[in-house]
DNA sequence: TAAGTCACG
DNA sequence: ACGTACGTGACTTAT
């Protein structure tokens, strides 16, 4: 990559990187074919009067003071923008942070990499208007004589470290990273306003620029704008100090304004007009009903991790997601921080090992088809397929072309033989390409461990996504694949274990429908599928083959996606009529779970969303859309959101809960995966016994459902065999 | 940059 | 009659 330096996900412009990092959205809105509106004024217009704030949504007084001497530095373009570069600048704004409860807080960086990037300045704002810029290792031609970075940081350092003096930024994970490149570990970050948005508007984009745009009305300086793009794009360092004041007091100011608007829907969101009543054990106290997040002391590290809604999680709320995103948001940076250790000579030999058959493969390929051609070329494929060796099409792709994916390959394999190649070919160079090859080029140079970045505002049902690189997609489903998590490792003296929750997602289709039959299988300990494949056949679950009980999980696990008869048949290999006659069979014995799933749709239509268990939305803008096959893709998502999202609930506040009690007991286990239901850890051979016990216990705590939580743990040298 | 394919839960 | 199981990220080819 480029050397490029900006705050990774609060920047304008930059597509390439949302592209490449999974921001999608961000990348979308940025790109002008976007469903954001355009700028009221284009490029310069920033920012607005102090008079337009948003009124009274800081009680304090202090934070209200607005004029002070605050610009003794040398002034910017905007009045109330101040670039710091002399001491006497620097000491008037540290008096100002260390007084204001609340500041909008944001690094400029070398680099997107969070945990290589380093500080080229940093920006603050503690009131709607006024922000200050201090340049640190600017080093363009013009550059003007900057204060010194260490002397900075250490200044600002017991402000940073102090959890009473309260932070806020966009996307704060990022900047915890660049801080503690620095050695600093930032305390009293209160407030995102990415995971803001990404709680109330789930759907639509959460860069910083959008935000401004959509809640502010205000458009800025675009990364673009400010260091170009593509080949003649420059490094944040290089650019004019007066513009990167500019820019970088923008994001400040407009983080603090954007958290002035939706801090308070956040707020407005509980209690739920719709909320339920309040459950005895967790009926709050008139005198906390005022919802915060503002306590001044951290609560004590031995307490398990508390919210501070009320109620929350029993009593669901936007507000209680947001405290738990605000929670999450931290032990994504400790797992990030921690990465994972990566055996590069095991992956290096699978490497060698799977080039060999590779060519082995190739060389076969051609021989069969009489020519040499690109096995990786799905068109040169349909062309050796079809229109040389005479094999007929099985169905086509999106956009009308022969589709050569492994459905079509086993299909045609039963006639062929050079499909069944063509298929090891494919699997093999999967493997290779993806992960054998590109695992350890990204580990870090000093530390031998792999660092994803977790994101935490992408996906549209509450789950996480995992980048560069991807570890919630390496293989396991073939034993071939499965290998490549040999590789993953632990220090000498240590081992991994993998804590997962068992049928996660079929014990929430429970618990949300109520259903008598699927409540019993669960609450009774009962294989779910066997029960399943006793239901739908007819039999008693200890008749029942192990073909009926496969036939019984592909339905499980086709309702919770609200499959159709078609989709069903398809997975199983037999006819449509017989395939809705098993999922006749299933509603009539589970009417629960069929009443659900049309009050699910219902809602969905009625009001736009559906939610989890614990209050999180989950937006379906194309619910009531005129075009039929987009609306039933929209149904079927509904029917997914409300399970897939309360896992993700789930599974964030066990990290949290676990993270918690790691740091007041267990100081020597690190968390280091999520993968989706599956927390994987690293830890001293010593802490293996307190490890099986306790971890599962408190996964399966984490909420009171209908069904009981069941979290397993598996213990072992490398990731593969914790399981 | 889009499309096709395939890795995971 | 139509399309047809939810949610992600990464790699390769071809435009």
């Amino acid at each position: 990559m480029n050397s490029i330096a900006i705050n990774a996900q609060d920047t304008p412009g930059l597509r390439d990187f949302y592209e490449k990092f999974g921001f999608k959205g961000l990348a979308k809105a940025l790109g002008g074919d976007t469903d954001v509106p355009a700028a009221p004024a284009s490029g310069k217009q920033k920012a607005r009067p102090a008079s337009q704030a948003v009124p009274g949504l800081f009680d304090d007084p202090a934070s209200d003071v607005s004029e002070s001497g605050a610009d003794a530095g040398s002034r910017g373009a905007t009045p109330g923008y101040d670039t710091v570069l002399t001491w006497e600048a620097f000491d008037l704004w540290l008096a100002r942070i260390e007084a204001a409860d609340l500041v909008a807080l944001d690094t400029e960086t070398t680099s997107l990499d969070e945990m290589r990037a380093e500080i080229v300045g940093i920006s603050f704002s503690v009131t709607s208007g006024e922000a200050a810029y201090i340049p640190l290792r600017h080093a363009g031609p013009d550059a003007p004589a900057q204060l010194p970075l260490d002397e900075v940081l250490a200044r600002l350092k017991p402000w940073l470290e102090n959890p009473a003096r309260h932070k806020l930024g966009q996307h704060i994970k990022y900047d915890r990273h660049v801080f503690a490149n620095h050695g600093i570990e930032v305390q009293g970050y209160v407030h995102d306003t990415m995971l803001q948005s990404y709680v109330l508007e789930v759907h639509k984009p959460h860069g910083l620029g959008s935000l401004a745009e959509r809640h502010l009305g205000r458009s800025g300086i675009s990364y673009e704008d400010l260091c170009g793009k593509g080949a003649h794009q420059i490094p944040f360092a290089q650019v004019d100090v007066a513009k990167a004041a500019e820019y970088a007091c923008e994001d400040s100011d407009q983080t603090l304004d954007v958290h002035r608007v939706l801090w308070p829907q956040l707020q407005a969101s509980f209690p739920r007009a719709e909320a339920p009543a309040v459950p005895e054990a967790v009926a709050t106290p008139a005198s906390e009903s005022q919802p915060s997040l503002w306590a001044a002391e951290a609560p004590p590290a031995t307490a398990p991790w508390q919210p501070t809604t009320p109620g929350f999680p029993q009593l669901p709320s936007l507000l209680g997601i947001y405290e738990l995103e605000i929670a999450s948001s931290e032990v994504l940076y400790r797992i990030e921080r921690n990465g994972v250790l990566i055996d590069a000579p095991t992956l290096a030999a699978q490497s060698h090992e799977l080039g060999q058959r590779i060519l082995k493969l190739e060389e076969e390929a051609y021989a069969i088809a009489g020519q040499p051609f690109n096995l990786s070329s799905p068109k040169q494929l349909g062309e050796i397929f079809l229109d040389k060796l005479g094999m007929p099409v099985v169905k086509k792709t999106a956009t009308g072309a022969r589709s050569t994916d492994e459905e079509v390959l086993e299909k045609l394999a039963e006639d062929y033989p050079l499909p069944a190649k063509l298929l090891e070919h494919r699997s093999l160079s999967k493997l290779k390409g993806t992960y054998t090859d590109k695992l350890a080029q990204l580990a870090h140079p000093r530390t031998g461990r792999v660092h994803t970045h977790y994101a935490q505002a992408v996906a549209v049902t509450g789950r996480l996504s995992s980048n560069d690189p991807n570890l919630q997609n390496i293989p396991i489903r073939t034993p071939e694949g499965r290998r490549v998590r040999e590789a993953f490792v632990a220090p000498p003296g240590c081992v991994i274990a993998s804590a997962d929750y068992s049928q996660i997602e079929l014990r929430i289709m429970a618990h949300l429908s109520g259903d008598e039959a699927l409540l019993h299988a669960f609450t009774a300990g009962l294989d779910v599928h066997r029960a399943t494949a006793g239901e739908v056949f007819g039999l008693p679950p200890e008749q029942v083959s192990s073909e009926q009980r496969r036939y019984a999980k592909v339905i499980n696990f086709g309702l919770i996606y609200g499959m159709s008869a078609f989709g069903l048949a398809k997975n199983l290999g037999i006819e449509t009529k017989a395939a809705a006659a098993y999922i006749d069979r299933y509603f009539q014995r589970y009417p629960g779970v069929k009443r659900y799933m049309d009050e699910t749709k219902a809602q969905a239509k009625a009001q736009g969303y559906v939610e989890t268990v614990f209050g999180r939305r989950l937006v379906l803008p194309e619910i009531n859309s005129p075009n039929g096959p987009r609306r039933a893709g929209a149904e079927r998502a509904a029917i997914n959101a409300p399970m897939q999202g309360t896992a993700a609930d789930l599974i964030k506040l066990s990290m949290v809960a676990v993270q918690r009690v790691l740091d007041a007991e267990k100081p020597a286990i690190k968390m280091i995966m999520q993968v989706h239901d599956e927390l994987v850890f690293e830890l001293p051979e010593g802490e293996v016994d307190w490890l099986k016990r306790e971890i599962p216990r408190l996964m399966a705590a984490v909420a009171d459902l209908k069904v009981p939580l069941l979290a397993e743990v598996g213990v072992g040298p490398n990731w593969d065999q914790a399981h």
